[in-house]
DNA sequence: ACCAGTATGTTATACTATAATACTACGGTT
DNA sequence: AACCGTAGTATTATAGTATAACATACTGGT
């Protein structure tokens, strides 16, 4: 079983965090997009943690100097970052989740777990090919898809799992 | 090109919000549930249009005899009839929708309009299998599935095509 | 008639989202 | 260097989505 699409326990998440930053650089740049104070604290708070962040917990952490920016500027961050890829929005849960797969513009499907609330990004080529079908066959106009599944991540299910075991 | 997933134009719409209804009906009283006038009445103005409506469209056109329920009421009513399965929402509206297949209990994928709002239920064979597949594949443990496209219906596709036509 | 359980009415509050406006920082032009 | 337009920020206000808490009313069974 390949659980590698939920982010390890033991993973380097500083070094996670760092690629993370030094894409949106690199992408900034290479689109000639300023990659100002506020995107940059929005996408770090969502790099630190592998779950969707509703715009309030990014609000009460986002720190400078004391003062609490107001909704619309976290909204222009995500907007901004969205809009370029860096960070996805999870409608399923009204928050916003940081690119895991920043570059790659695959379809994907998140996988959210209900317990811990982390997030798996996992590449979904064949429900993608799955809805172009369904497209084509009602004539509908295709733009974008949500996809999202609920359930437990693997470390949570086998914690709860009914005989309290875990192999 | 089969169109019937979207409603049709000239559909007889009365007998589509009347099935509906008697379906209703019928559920809640094979559950011993009740089917009182507050969630008569949503689910009436959800029958009504084959779009989702937000809570505030819901509210206001919600008239107990000139008096405005409060949104708890409603979202008491959208929960019963959501746990039912006469409801769904659709997450990336923030809204709510008629079922338009009660008592069939398939996995389904929403095609959302993005022009006219209308939204049409497929089934999702297919996708439901890439997911359960992927589930395995992952140690994820499905408990539900967010399945919704946006783009355009056939309708406002062909009406907004690039060279006007609409044949 | 009473009781228990369910649904409603109401108030309050938290969270999500966007509009509008004024101000500031940056880059290019002359 | 002064000017100017654009993009981004700061701030205020407001709309829409969602839930908690509590009192009241309705329903069915004993």
């Amino acid at each position: 079983m390949d659980q590698s699409f939920f982010p390890e326990r033991q993973h380097d998440h500083e070094a996670c965090i760092h690629a993370g930053m030094a894409h949106a650089e690199a992408a900034c740049e290479s689109r000639n997009e300023r990659f100002t104070a506020n995107r940059r604290s929005v996408l770090e708070l969502l790099l630190a943690v592998h779950r969707p962040l509703g715009v309030y917990e990014l609000m009460k952490q986002f720190d400078r100097k004391g003062r609490r920016p107001a909704t619309a500027q976290i909204y222009r961050a995500l907007e901004f970052l969205e809009s370029i890829g860096l960070v996805h929005r999870i409608e399923s849960c009204n928050a916003y989740l940081a690119c895991s797969r920043p570059g790659r513009h695959h379809c994907t499907i998140f996988l959210v777990c209900e317990q811990c609330k982390t997030v798996a990004e996992v590449e979904a080529k064949r429900m993608q090919d799955a809805i172009a079908d369904l497209a084509d066959q009602t004539g509908f106009e295709l733009h974008s898809q949500v996809l999202e599944a609920r359930g437990l991540c693997p470390d949570c299910a086998s914690a709860t799992a009914p005989d309290g075991s875990d192999h």
